[in-house]
DNA sequence: TTATATCACATAAACGTTTAGGAAAAGTCA
DNA sequence: TGACTTTTCCTAAACGTTTATGTGATATAA
């Protein structure tokens, strides 16, 4: 067994409240006792046992997070970097993050997150892929629970979240693609329920108004966020008597999809359609041709997530409750053709 | 506050003892009091406390998994499956996964697994990316702390661990494209401390001598698993006044930088050149063209540790200590095209 | 000199579980 | 009937911390 702190206490004779507040830096303890503490907890590989540290002090030391995920078919590229600022900022604040996997709205996510809450087992959660009405919203401010969320749900007033304006973002991809000459512009989107699907679908109708293109129902399709849903959807879409010139991907993984699509129908992309994304993960530099995607910093974001998530649960006043981080267009060469206009004029 | 035990306990007019034994299913409890508690525990929303179970049971029934990462540039796809499946499978059996990042031998890793491991956070732990001397084998089997690796070190056979037979899995993929004609076969691989990179690379010389090829010294570049890592060494292969026809990367992350190395040296992969990478990620079916690649199972795989390891972790004993998962040869395009050997008959 | 403040440490009580060791009540057997 | 076993529950002691409260010793002030 490691040392408990009562074996430090005996080999130095004091008493463990000493060695506590030694370690802990309180001063009223002496110079000199803390010096010894200090030497001897580490001479003997002391480390306060989390478990009794947490029951007492009533709180974990760790927040969570909950993939939203299900199987192995899961599997963008964009949650690698998300976990991988959550990860980075909580250790550098000396909380440890818990993560899990649940399908969106299953009962398995529920019992998750309960489980996660009533346990006490972590401080503070971190939402992700924000639903319109989210039960998990709903239940965490009932339970006065803190949680910081990475998008927006519909009563997102009442609670920390970052945010793009994806809607702005969509009009800006839609605006490019006319600017490129398209008219005939499809939109892969996501489930109904997510709030980004709303805000992005929007963003895409507000572009073609603006640019007074009639919004043709045709031309939207349902995807799933993944690869395959974008293929299968570009493929239904590039079946259409008459098929869309561009194509954007509520995300990055929908739009590889589409470009999958394409390339099977003979179609080279970036010259015969254009495809455009969402995200800008490290994966779109590198597709074939490289795709035109809105980036969003998921680093730096998750990071300020959990230092928001901090903050809350430390109860203190959070100055910029609600962020809205900036969206880069990065055009490449996916949509870098003119498009020549002979049928729509 | 949440409902203690004894919140339970006194509205029943029970002693604590019962609730806890009636809740765990210990048959020293009447059914009909059993049933009277679990309603009761359920109307008033208890759920036992992580921290004082941890406390009193001396387990944290939670795994834990350090990420091979620092900052934001690493993103393996790879990883995301992996964690899925640790996630999946930890929570089937009512285990949680704590997960952080830590740069591989750096100072912040080894305070990390001192941290979890002393501080008893978790019961076991789940390695990935081994080196050939690591320290965490050496550290984690004298403290006698269980833990399952995914690939192995040079003491491999004193711990539980799944690996596939990397080396086999290159000189498969040598053979194949040594059949397709190609003589000039280069290899972009990993930091010499990583196991695997020893193995692929030693399968990648065995399949050159199968074949009669001389081992070319200059076509051989180290990566850094990342797509920019193989990007660049493949700019270097490219460059050489006798560039190579094909290249292999340790991985597809490598593959997929090769691949755009090559497009923007106006080469057309799966003609001009083939490429072939290692893990089968879902991204490597999407890329133009798709990438041949050897298919590990990451899901099952990770799943399978997870399991391995609770075994370890509750003292059974394991009867495949060590496993060896299968690799499948995936040939799509990139390599799919025969080259024509003029210059090197 | 005495009263009081400060310092440096100790004692002991929590925190919410699990469980060893009993113990009363009921059942079983001679 | 008495001795023994079984059933069902209880009391109380852990687990390893943190911290409210206490206490001598020394320093400071009146």
């Amino acid at each position: 067994m490691s040392p408990t702190i009562r074996d430090v206490a005996k080999r130095l004779n004091l008493s463990i409240y000493t060695v506590s507040r030694a370690l802990d830096g309180y001063d009223d303890v002496a110079d000199a006792t803390r010096q010894r503490v200090i030497e001897m907890a580490k001479e003997m590989g002391y480390t306060p046992s989390r478990a009794a540290r947490q029951l007492r002090r009533k709180r974990a030391d760790a927040i969570g997070y909950i993939l939203p995920a299900s199987g192995p078919h899961f599997t963008d590229p964009f949650f690698s970097i998300f976990i991988a600022g959550l990860g980075d900022e909580a250790t550098s604040h000396k909380f440890d993050l818990l993560v899990s996997t649940a399908e969106p709205d299953s009962l398995a996510e529920k019992e998750l997150y309960e489980r996660w809450v009533q346990g006490h087992l972590v401080d503070g959660l971190v939402l992700s892929r924000m639903r319109l009405n989210d039960w998990r919203v709903d239940y965490l401010l009932k339970n006065q629970f803190p949680f910081a969320a990475h998008g927006r749900s519909l009563n997102c007033d009442q609670y920390p979240y970052i945010d793009m304006d994806s809607q702005a973002g969509f009009l800006t991809i839609v605006n490019h693609l006319v600017e490129r000459g398209h008219r005939r512009i499809a939109y892969i989107g996501a489930p109904r329920n997510f709030t980004l699907q709303e805000h992005r679908f929007t963003g895409y109708c507000e572009g073609l108004k603006a640019a007074g293109i009639e919004f043709d129902p045709a031309l939207v399709c349902e995807g799933d966020f993944s690869r395959n849903g974008g293929y299968q959807a570009a493929l239904r879409l590039l079946n259409l008597a008459h098929p869309p010139t561009a194509i954007i991907g509520v995300n990055d993984m929908t739009a590889v999809g589409a470009i999958r699509a394409a390339r099977e129908r003979g179609l080279v992309v970036g010259r015969d359609l254009a495809v455009a994304g969402y995200d800008g993960t490290d994966d779109s530099e590198h597709t074939q041709p490289p795709l035109t995607t809105l980036r969003q910093n998921a680093y730096e974001t998750s990071r300020r997530l959990v230092r928001v998530l901090l903050a809350r649960i430390s109860g203190e006043d959070i100055e910029n409750m609600q962020q809205i981080m900036p969206l880069e267009l990065l055009v490449r060469e996916s949509t870098s053709f003119q498009y020549r206009q002979l049928e729509n004029i």
